[in-house]
DNA sequence: CGCAAAGTTGAGCGTCCTCAAGCAGCGTGG
DNA sequence: CCACGCTGCTTGAGGACGCTCAACTTTGCG
């Protein structure tokens, strides 16, 4: 079973130490957020990193012309804020999705300890290049992967990411609509819920309610073998 | 003419300043690198930074089926090795496409130097921001785009690229193969050709010279324009 | 209970990929 | 010098994957 461990995970206590670190050096802001909140808006003058103690956040990116795209989901641990730094202005809009707690606290301040803390320096450092490393690898799934491995690819995602974090991982909770995953994979609502259906055919997953928004993985290998079938599938012929 | 404006634009200014930083503070080296060389490799231990003071370099991210995809392409002033910072490791290869000279220096002195120099931090992070920011933009065209619009946002993004840096930019010069730049915007070499076809068709686009390696660019608003009308043109029906 | 929002499933169609053939540029060697 | 092979590019024909449109079911909420 590869639910909870009971020693912390490395990144868990890189999460932790992250924290602590915050909490004694930078001087900061502590808030409850709740579904549909937003954090930022794109535009907005960018002066406040964000810190993601517990909860669920989406960053959505958008562009002149009015097309969107889920840019990034975030879960406890996670910064928000980066992609404000270069200009002065965020460039997408942090909206919660699920309830958790907030920090946050001024990127100057911050900066101010860095200077003092490289320890933090690191962390934040860390925390950014985890993110660009997380951005290429989505990339990656949405030029190279057929819709049904991409979905898979997102379930595997999602899974890791408990993991890391130590959380029980053999049943997850989408707290997404079939159109917000469609849109961050870049396919249909439609293809997400067909490409879903034919895992559970395939019994790569299992639908333990009625309601399809748990999902059960009984094997967390089994997902990375449908995915490679799919792309030999779609090499030969 | 949107060519050369002869003031140094603030992009450029900024690139200057950043360079020069590097220079007075911190240990350095300099090399002459020519197409095909590798500034590193994914899976190599990660300790330098590079900055690219001339010259054109592509990453290259891979996944362990083998799957890959042309991560990023980096003009003067980028830098290079972000993504080692968080794992230790490198997570993509760099492959020089033009002849350059690349800076590089250990990251852990840069971190020494940064406790000193703020400026020099924040442009360090400016860069880092700057690179997510348009990663995120990649992924909104790659999920969001047809395939022509695909093709004219990547020729929209070199000419931003030329013009933010004071260089001429009503005439470029694609120094990638159909299949580089196709594997880039996550379709395949015929479409890309077939792209470019239909965008010098509408006289988007012009070859000057017989070999389409080159792409004169009359209009750069043309451009723009020919996106929305791909877009709308998918949306209505 | 009734309405709105989310999800599933099917049929038809279009975009883009696959496969294949042909052409152009270029360096090599006979 | 030209034949030759190699790599890159273009163009066409056919097919598949994923989208659109539509009907229906289920869930959640006032």
């Amino acid at each position: 079973m590869h639910a909870t461990s009971h020693q912390p995970t490395p990144a868990a206590r890189q999460i932790a130490e992250t924290l602590q670190l915050l909490e004694q050096h930078v001087p900061m802001q502590r808030r409850v957020v709740h579904a549909g909140d937003r954090l930022f808006q794109a535009g907005e003058r960018f002066t406040m990193m964000h810190v993601l103690n517990s909860g669920l956040i989406k960053t959505i990116n958008g562009s002149t012309d009015g097309r969107e795209r889920v840019a990034g989901l975030h879960f406890k641990g996670d910064w928000l804020g980066f992609d404000g730094i270069a200009s002065g202005r965020h460039r997408c809009d942090a909206v919660v999705i699920d309830t958790g707690e907030v920090w946050w606290f001024r990127y100057d301040s911050l900066m101010a300890v860095c200077a003092l803390q490289p320890d933090l320096m690191a962390m934040f450092h860390a925390a950014m290049s985890r993110e660009m490393a997380h951005d290429r690898d989505s990339m990656l799934a949405l030029a190279t992967l057929p819709v049904d491995a991409r979905v898979a690819d997102f379930l595997r995602g999602w899974v890791d990411t408990l993991a890391e974090r130590g959380l029980r991982n053999d049943c997850i909770t989408l707290r997404l609509t079939r159109a917000e995953i469609g849109n961050y994979l870049g396919m249909t609502l439609e293809s997400v819920s067909r490409a879903l259906t034919r895992l559970a055919s395939k019994s790569v997953i299992r639908f333990p309610e009625k309601g399809r928004r748990d999902i059960e993985i009984p094997e967390i290998g089994a997902l990375d073998d449908f995915i490679e079938t799919c792309t030999e599938a779609a090499l030969a012929h």
